[in-house]
RNA sequence: CGCGGGGUGGAGCAGUCAGGCAGCUCGGCUGGCUCAUAACCAGCAGGUCGCCGGUUCGAAUCCGGCCCCCGCAACCA
């Protein structure tokens, strides 16, 4: 079994600031490589910024700066979002950066040597209004739905990718590799899309209508399509094209977290790109969902966008860590409400992993001299809980791995309400003890489990559980007033 | 008939694949306790499991039909 883990998150478009999805998807990237990193394993997290294209040359031209300049900007905002979030990464992939460009090109001409990148013509309907190719399937009595306008069709020569060949050899791949893609319902839906027919697609522009790309090799008038290239990132980021010990040391990738957006570009368009290029394709691609608000799409037309940076300056980053990955199921959609995030708050972390630690802390300075080694004696979680623990984070089940951590608080406490340790230090001594010991050890255990989802939280209460003498911990969460 | 997800006590969900007394968390109510952040523990109330029909000794679960909500449909995490 290799002790290495390559993950990483999709690269966010520097058109837009960061939001809470972003937020969301860094994460999930960073439970999971701090699992792994606890584990001992070798654990690379790259993440990123994708920076060409339209959008951010029409933004820079309209700010009057530089497209480069404009992606600066934004790529420091994303650093920032990271740093916000406490999220551990080992490589920040920049598409303009020259390791991308050199990775790039020796990856297309991979493509171009197989045979699977050929000069086409690009027939399709182009929407001034929006700037982008239409097909027939996106307009409305044959007019632009946004815009209200025919497209102008257009004829240019671009290069396409033979992505039609490669329908079977990815249904293959999904029949051989079940687990590819998680969830398998997302799979599911690949499946119908590859079934209902692959075409060749367009995967360059002409540098008349865009400029702001990675060039294509030997050509001096098209540029990479935005998509095509910036999904190579991926690869950049451990060595490709520069250097072969790295990148054969790192690739393919164990797991690619991406939003369910953009999931056929992750588990369609970019394994037949690998396949074209003779790589090997990665383990495993995590899709998640996105995070509505009050059951409604965040968007800023209803005004309901939450300000990650705003957020965790209200309540701390590290019950918005726990909030996130304990309510946001990583299946599904995921529903943000301020009630929820204060009750969970309350519930779980006040109330729950705070008052524990306090009362325990507090027993054991009054009954024990502050001095006691933990013990299992009591309460025998097995070999079960820990299995179960392992394996739903690993199958990124992240709320419900936080469940299990919150059974051996709910066992805690009610263990404490049996023996009611405060009779035993005038009745029994030596039997309060074993029950010292044991809340000691279950206490020890959440800290073990918690830690790749609250280093900071885990940190402090080790820094009470393994004090001599210990004294009372000071509210790990202090509840919030409730004003409302 | 484009594809997919979903409709379960006040709220959020699990259970549906392998039919068998309808479960969890939050909230509400009652009681207990006092080590603890008025926290903790126990108990109670509350549900025609979207609708109609079928199979079955038995259906939230299987089959058929219908209604409603949400997402996707090549560049929006």
């Amino acid at each position: 079994m290799k002790n290495q883990f390559y993950v990483t998150t999709s690269i966010p478009y520097v058109n837009g600031n960061p939001h809470m999805g972003h937020a969301l998807e860094f994460l999930y990237a960073d439970v999971i490589a701090r699992y792994y990193r606890l584990k001992g394993y070798d654990v690379r997290l790259t993440t990123g910024t994708d920076e060409h294209g339209q959008k951010v040359q029409r933004a820079a031209e309209a700010a009057g700066v530089e497209p480069a300049a404009q992606a600066g900007v934004e790529a420091e905002h994303f650093k920032r979002l990271l740093e916000a979030y406490n999220c551990q990464y080992d490589d920040f992939v920049r598409t303009t950066e020259p390791r991308h460009e050199k990775s790039a090109h020796v990856f297309w001409q991979k493509m171009v040597d197989s045979g699977d990148i050929e000069k086409g013509v690009y027939e399709g309907l182009y929407c001034v209004g929006c700037e982008a190719n239409k097909t027939e399937k996106d307009l409305i009595d044959g007019k632009c739905p946004i815009h209200e306008k025919t497209p102008e069709p257009i004829s240019e020569e671009n290069y396409f990718f033979r992505l039609s060949r490669y329908a079977d050899k990815l249904l293959a791949f999904y029949n051989e590799n079940p687990d590819f893609i998680y969830p398998a319902f997302r799979m599911k839906e690949m499946r119908e899309i590859i079934a209902s027919g692959l075409e060749d697609v367009s995967i360059s522009r002409d540098k008349s209508r865009l400029s702001w790309g990675v060039s294509v090799p030997n050509d001096d008038n098209q540029v990479m399509y935005v998509w095509f290239e910036a999904v190579m990132n991926y690869v950049t980021s451990v060595g490709h094209g520069v250097d072969d010990a790295e990148f054969t040391k790192w690739w393919p990738a164990d797991l690619h977290i991406i939003g369910k957006d953009i999931n056929r570009f992750h588990t369609i368009m970019w394994p037949a790109m690998l396949m074209a290029a003779g790589l090997d394709l990665p383990q495993k691609v995590g899709v998640h969902g996105f995070i509505t608000v009050d059951g409604k799409k965040m968007s800023k037309s209803l005004g309901n966008v939450i300000d990650p940076f705003a957020l965790v300056a209200q309540y701390g980053v590290e019950p918005i860590r726990y909030f996130l990955l304990r309510e946001m199921p990583f299946q599904d959609d995921g529903d943000f409400s301020y009630e929820r995030l204060e009750a969970r708050y309350q519930a779980d972390l006040a109330n729950g992993i705070g008052n524990l630690l306090s009362r325990v802390s507090n027993m054991i300075e009054k009954y024990s001299q502050g001095d006691l080694d933990p013990s299992p004696q009591e309460l025998d979680y097995g070999k079960a809980a820990a299995m179960q623990y392992h394996d739903l984070i690993q199958k990124l089940e992240f709320s419900k791995a936080l469940d299990v951590i919150w059974g051996l608080i709910d066992e805690a406490n009610e263990l404490i309400e049996q023996e009611k340790p405060w009779d035993l230090a005038k009745t029994d001594t030596d039997r309060l003890q074993v029950i010292l010991a044991q809340l000691l050890y279950s206490l020890e255990l959440v800290t073990e489990w918690l830690e790749p989802f609250m280093p900071e939280t885990v940190h402090t209460m080790r820094s009470v559980l393994q004090r001599r003498p210990m004294v009372k911990a000071e509210p790990l969460f202090p509840r919030l007033e409730i004003t409302k």
